[in-house]
DNA sequence: TGCTATTTTGGGTCTGACCTTTGGACCAGA
DNA sequence: TCTGGTCCAAAGGTCAGACCCAAAATAGCA
């Protein structure tokens, strides 16, 4: 016997629409009241299952005059959201992580290097040029976080730059504490970044590759050599 | 001037809450008319945050007695439910999923041939014989699924599964109608996919990165060459 | 003309009631 | 004593209706 929940069945139903492509995005839902006389439901219902879509990134909701649910399809940052919540919550190993990202990050300057466009070269030099300049250890690693953005972007995959962002965002939230940014660190950054965006600017795919897998392993080494102590072990072994 | 929603602020506490690993797995979140006193919101709003914790993936809510808000850390499947509605919704070139297995999965190969468990080998041989046994597309598909999952798993990598899962499930549901699976393609599946598990037995690397590289390649270059003309184009170019 | 006040539309919250589900307790019969 | 059925209570699910607040449109006034 199934009785699923009412809610549910209005959210299912609204967002295979919306993924069917019948409305184009912007589009409005009908409003809350007005979808209580169609489908008969009572409004809490309604609005239960309109907070579900909000949740999954398929609408967006805006109150007042002329507010209402917008259809939008969703982007990368609701991957990057979810991937979040997977790695805090399960408190995946850093090395997981890191793993993720020279398994990823690779392939993503290989793409970078063949479907690069002028706007991905001029934001790839911004980012390197912040990074150069930084002073304090939140500005270096915002601006490590928006080059390697930069470079998942200009992939022009859009799977690949969802994927990228959040475990580039992991990386950030998890390295934010540690003191191991010095001097020494931060020139072979800029320096590793440097010669990756030369690659990609030069359309040399093969180099791409090569540059920032050892640039992603030597981090990753890094990284973990000073974290050992403070490990969130996680035993994953079965 | 920031009016935040009253249950975004909840859901935002309980989440973050649940995230901190204060709550270990199961431990049921107070009643929801509990939680009305607690924070002196209604229940109507109450609701709406633990709806939200829901779609998330952090609690499981069941009805009756002894039901509740169960804290549950999120898996795989909210990860693999994200990224499917990105690659619906945007109607994502099919090519780019192609692209982004292409950059994973040799990854994956190599991770399992280096972690793999025993569990991990029996379920993959187990893949392989119902693909080579498989009878309807339907059964061939599937069996190719749980493969390619398997290796995934192998990897003992939790975000890589998750990401793989959802693009296999991806490509599972748009070659579904393609009838371009003959009698060869299965064979030459079967064949690679017995390569690539020997060379994850053997906990040779090197070749499973090379042997998943080809296969992923080959198979992404047939299924391309079948939908040239279904192309749901949607230019990505900008 | 241009600014302000009001109206109107629509989401956000609250109350209180009732329905449905489900585990547990209690009771009767074998 | 064990088994099965019945009833109860806890907790989520749904409903109806009211009111609040935000924002856009419009009317009205200087």
């Amino acid at each position: 016997m199934e009785v699923p929940k009412a809610s549910d069945v209005l959210a299912n139903e609204l967002r295979e629409r919306i993924l069917s492509g019948d409305y184009p995005e912007g589009t409005p839902l009908p409003p809350e009241r007005e979808l209580v006389v169609q489908t008969r439901m009572s409004r809490t219902t309604v609005r239960e299952a309109l907070r579900v879509l909000e949740v999954q990134g398929l609408v967006r909701i805006k109150a007042g005059r002329a507010g209402g649910a917008f259809v939008q399809q969703p982007g990368e940052e609701y991957v990057a959201k979810s991937l979040e919540l997977l790695i805090r919550g399960r408190q995946i190993r850093l090395a997981s992580v890191h793993e993720t990202r020279e398994a990823i990050e690779p392939s993503c300057a290989r793409l970078a290097a063949l479907n690069r466009m002028p706007g991905d070269l001029h934001r790839l030099a911004a980012a390197n040029a912040a990074l150069a300049e930084s002073g304090s250890l939140e500005e270096f690693l915002q601006a490590n976080l928006d080059w390697h953005i930069g470079v998942a972007t200009a992939s022009h995959n859009e799977i690949l730059t969802g994927i990228m962002i959040a475990l580039s965002r992991a990386v950030y939230t998890v390295t934010h504490n540690e003191g191991f940014v010095d001097d020494e660190v931060r020139e072979i950054t800029v320096r590793a970044h440097k010669s990756v965006t030369r690659a990609i600017k030069d359309k040399d795919p093969e180099a791409a590759v090569r540059r920032m897998s050892r640039h992603v392993h030597a981090y990753a080494t890094a990284a973990l050599a000073v974290e050992k102590r403070t490990a969130i072990t996680v035993t994953e072994t079965d």
